[in-house]
RNA sequence: GGUCCCAUAGCUCAGCUGGAUAGAGCGCUACCCUCCGAAGGUAGAGGCCGCACGUUCGAAUCGUGCUGGGACCGCCA
């Protein structure tokens, strides 16, 4: 149910009609036809620019057109009345019964009022977090996580087929690592002292890995060469890492569904298959990169290389997929990786990066465009840094003092519900900043806070009615006859309801799940503004003399509610009933 | 030098893939309230949407060129 869509098929079907009718010529595009809230609460209910955007293609002035839209869309039930204003703007208002509608459609659908079948089932690749297994997780990554699983919600909720997917990069010389690093944590465990050699991981989270591999290896590997125990220990601290990392990603409730391993990229063949395709296309050479322009390089010397020609899908310089070496660079797997995700049959891809990987974007759509055959869209999307504030304090972090703040400090700090709140308050492409002390206040200037109480107010509502006799479950309330609520803020309650499908469905289109937590506020904070009112103007309270007009009333209250879990739902924060 | 991102009220930011007189919160000013419908309320002031061209009925939004800030820039991931 979205009235919004609804209107505009009512809008698109009279175009045809005067088609039809002969006053338009045939063949118009009706895709520019938008149908939208007005700005201006005064315009009525909708606006649409059906006129305006017909204009030139049907070559009539907008006023004409829009005279004869009017005309037919006066013929609707639905609609109470069409103004043209402006330079050929349709105003419709609409009649009270379709805002009840609203209302019903919310009790009756309960959260699925604003689930849509825009996705057509397609099948779409969410890849996030991807944090490699050689620690566990920071708050660099947290807001990646977050991101990434309310998308992956948000675009279920609108009728996509999604998977979340983790990219474990246990392939490289970091895992390698990882394991000398672990090795003197076991060193430590038999009462060595351990070398922490500059470069390796100096994390205390790696005394009990040590400690692990003790119990396994007994004092087997001690003084043995790192070719005995490299790749054994390797095996084993990556998926201590790994169940680390799960835990961490447990805490925030965000819930992967598939696993996927560089290293096992290795050896199968399939990155020599990856870049064969691309070679039979033409797209492999042997070459030489010109040195980056503006930056010194000291050691440059010309090599030849082996070159992915991704300038033939819109990079700006040839990659690099082989090591001077002979070894893969790790462009190579990622492409392989990315051939597998295609294979496996996905219509959609998308990738949640920091915002560091910003230079890798070009190359990987350029590889994806080019293995997919221009098919599989990838869209990468940029996570910019959090920055963490303590009563308004920055608060630094540094890897080598010891003091880098974890994810797992943020959230038994925060609480996963605010953490996640916090994180979607920002649109992915801008830092964020975080303050610890703010997102726990209890005031008008925490969002997080702000919603939930909206919500508890509902369920405040909901508790006195019972408990004053009144039947308010929500098939009694989806009956109610909403006739009764004509005020002016009742009925702007009932159009930001109305906005709830539309909202999500812009949302999933551009893949931004922060849309949805500004619509929340938006959403609570008219809810607070109507409770307000009640304070002084006793016929706006919800709870009546008149049992009916306390249902209809209650109706709206508790429509109001379903949205807001149904939103929170998406951002993956569990809707609290009562404020302590 | 190149690529990507950002620039909107004093501050922090929204802004519907191009719509009408550009919005919210904080802060500020003035009133009201201190009642568990509690964890404040109402109203007001405050704008060259970084700058300049361009595209068209119409631009904060799209294009080009600047300015300022950030991230990244063979063989590390």
């Amino acid at each position: 149910m979205n009235l919004f869509a609804d209107i505009r098929s009512l809008v698109v079907a009279a175009v045809a009609d005067l088609v039809a009718a002969g006053v338009l010529p045939g063949g118009l595009d009706t895709a520019a036809i938008t149908v939208e809230p007005p700005r201006e609460a005064s315009h009525g209910d909708m606006a649409t620019n059906a006129a305006m955007v017909l204009a030139k293609p049907a070559s009539l002035a907008p006023r004409v057109i829009a005279d004869a839209l009017a005309t037919r869309l006066r013929t609707d039930p639905r609609v109470a009345r069409v103004d043209v204003a402006g330079p050929g703007f349709l105003n419709l208002s609409l009649t009270p019964d379709l805002w009840q509608g609203v209302v019903k459609a919310a009790l009756t659908m309960g959260t699925e009022y604003g689930k849509s079948s825009l996705g057509a089932g397609q099948k779409v690749n969410v890849e996030f977090v991807s944090a490699n297994p050689t620690g566990p997780m920071h708050v660099g990554h947290v807001r990646g996580a977050v991101v990434g699983d309310a998308l992956a919600r948000l675009l279920a909720y609108s009728g996509w087929n999604v998977t979340r997917e983790y990219y474990i990069n246990d392939g490289g010389a970091q895992v390698d690592v990882l394991a000398r690093s672990a090795y003197e944590r076991y060193r430590e465990a038999h009462g060595l002292d351990p070398e922490i050699a500059e470069g390796l991981y100096p994390g205390d989270y790696l005394i009990p890995v040590g400690q692990a591999m003790k119990d396994k290896w007994g004092a087997t590997l001690l003084d043995q060469p790192e070719s005995v125990w490299l790749l054994d220990v390797r095996e084993f601290a990556t998926r201590m890492m790994m169940d680390e990392i799960r835990g961490d990603l447990a805490m925030l409730g965000v819930q992967m569904d598939v696993f996927s391993s560089e290293k096992a990229l290795y050896g199968t063949g399939k990155i020599e298959a990856a870049i064969q395709t691309l070679r039979d296309m033409g797209l492999i050479y042997e070459g030489t990169l010109e040195p980056p322009k503006g930056k010194t390089l000291d050691d440059w010397e010309p090599r030849v290389q082996t070159l992915f020609r991704s300038t033939a899908h819109g990079d700006d310089v040839d990659r690099p997929v082989m090591k001077s070496d002979g070894g893969w660079t790790y462009f190579a797997p990622d492409i392989a990786y990315h051939f597998d995700k295609v294979q496996r049959g996905f219509d959609q891809l998308i990738d949640i990066l920091g915002a560091d990987h910003g230079g890798y974007v070009k190359r990987m759509k350029a590889a994806v465009s080019a293995l997919s055959g221009g098919r599989v869209p990838l869209d990468i999307k940029l996570v910019q840094l959090v920055k963490l504030f303590k009563n308004g304090e920055p608060f630094k972090m540094s890897k080598r003092a010891g003091t880098f703040v974890t994810l797992r400090d943020v959230v038994e700090q925060a609480g996963a519900d605010v953490t996640r709140f916090m994180m979607l308050t920002r649109k992915n492409d801008v830092a964020l900043d975080f303050d610890f002390a703010k997102v726990l206040e209890q005031s008008k200037d925490n969002p997080v806070f702000y919603v939930q109480y909206a919500n508890a107010r509902v369920n405040s509502v909901l508790r006195k009615a019972r408990d004053a006799g009144v039947a308010c479950d929500d098939a009694t309330l989806a009956a109610a006859d909403l006739g009764k609520l004509g005020h002016e803020a009742e009925l702007a309650m009932a159009r930001k309801l109305a906005e709830w499908p539309r909202l999500v469905e812009i949302a999933a289109r551009a893949n931004e799940p922060h849309r949805v937590a500004f619509y929340l506020f938006e959403l609570a904070s008219d809810f607070h503004g109507l409770w307000n009112k009640g304070n002084d103007e006793a016929s706006l309270r919800f709870l009546q003399e008149d049992t009916a007009i306390s249902q209809s009333k209650i109706a709206l209250a508790r429509a109001t509610g379903v949205v807001i879990c149904a939103g929170l739902g998406i951002l993956g924060v569990t809707p609290v009933e009562e404020m302590r």
